[in-house]
DNA sequence: GTGGTCTAGACCACA
DNA sequence: GTGGTCTAGACCACC
């Protein structure tokens, strides 16, 4: 899931891939996560890549690093990416989409059926 | 509308208004759009910058030059608009909204709610 | 044949556009020619476009004006203009001809074929 | 090859120099290109002028950027070109020379000439 | 007046 | 180092 096509970067791309683990409650507070070179074989991508993900993480305080051994997700991790992303979401995300469905003239039908069809795939 | 803040190009900020307003149908084909240091003075930004729009909307074929005159919307503008944004729409807005929509748990009636809402407002 | 969409100037569109008359022997020597006027409606531009292109073929001798009553093929008009003609063609347009024919693999049967097969058509 | 006496726009000149060397296979799908400031000063031009061929380059899908690394030939470049040329070719490169082949009178032969003593030269 | 191209130089984000 | 965007200003051809 992580490629060079879509604009965004690819070390936002890499943040977005585990704070989407942590919501999905697969990494909760305190797990062990994948260390930087091992992310790194993973998607073909440059280390200091990876460091970047993890160091704007740490910034957040989604993550927090123990030195020599490597990084460990934050406490109240999972409910500070849910608000933020809430936020995100109400602010501009929302709006847009809707923008977009007067614009095209998509009914509200047609997003219900993709929710209610919607199975938890595409997951690298 | 077009603001530096938003981290996409002003180009494709200017480029999407003014497909916005084909979409709306306030500009039709053959009609005659702004000149390019008009839209320059307007948004305030260099000429270059909306040139680089028209330039783009040519590509696309939205929009046709004729030198020493100006710019013109397309024949089938509208129509090319509105299949290339439901094409991104459904395959890639529309999946990656409801995938939000899950992980943050909003339920559908959130959305159905903000799309009642929505009133035409902030038009340019 | 005259088109905003070709991205040669118009008053270059309509100089070839006369000039190929007179390669056909359709206007010989002192034949007057169409008014600027006439041929603004006729193509749907600007009168002062014409107005350039008469100026143009006035510069090449190819055409003279008299005063008050129109203009008129010039003395060796088809003659200078074959020569001019034959020189931009074996300077330019044959090399970058068979320069594009070897590129995209074409036989030179083609070309006898879409000779041999070439009708006066297309014609205004 | 890359000059100013050429009416065509450099960044066009530079974009048909790049495609060529993809249709001679000296490029292929997932090579990697020359930088924008290496081309620039290869040829004397301004970065810009380089950035906005690969620009072109890009959305044609003949190439493909990484940010931050470098652009890279796109995986079906080379049918693309060809195909593309081809069109071009039968729709208005071959009528209009054939075209000129009447009015001026010249014989296939020439042409069968040019065509068999063509030499692969002044290839940068 | 219009669009089109090019230069010079700046700043940014990314790897 | 790489590409991407933007500005400022110039010059040109066209209508």
């Amino acid at each position: 899931m992580i490629t060079q096509n879509d604009t965004t970067p690819i070390f936002l791309q890499i943040k977005r891939w585990i704070e989407d683990h942590i919501l999905r409650d697969e990494w909760s507070a305190d797990t062990q996560l994948p260390s930087v070179r091992e992310l790194a074989a993973e998607f073909g991508v440059n280390p200091n890549t990876v460091a970047r993900t993890y160091e704007r993480l740490t910034l957040d305080g989604t993550v927090r690093s123990a030195r020599g051994i490597g990084f460990f997700v934050g406490e109240n991790a999972k409910e500070a990416i849910v608000s933020r992303r809430r936020e995100e979401f109400v602010a501009h995300t929302l709006p847009s989409f809707v923008e977009q469905m007067k614009l095209l003239n998509i009914e509200p039908e047609e997003i219900i059926n993709a929710y209610n069809n919607h199975k938890d795939e595409n997951w690298k």
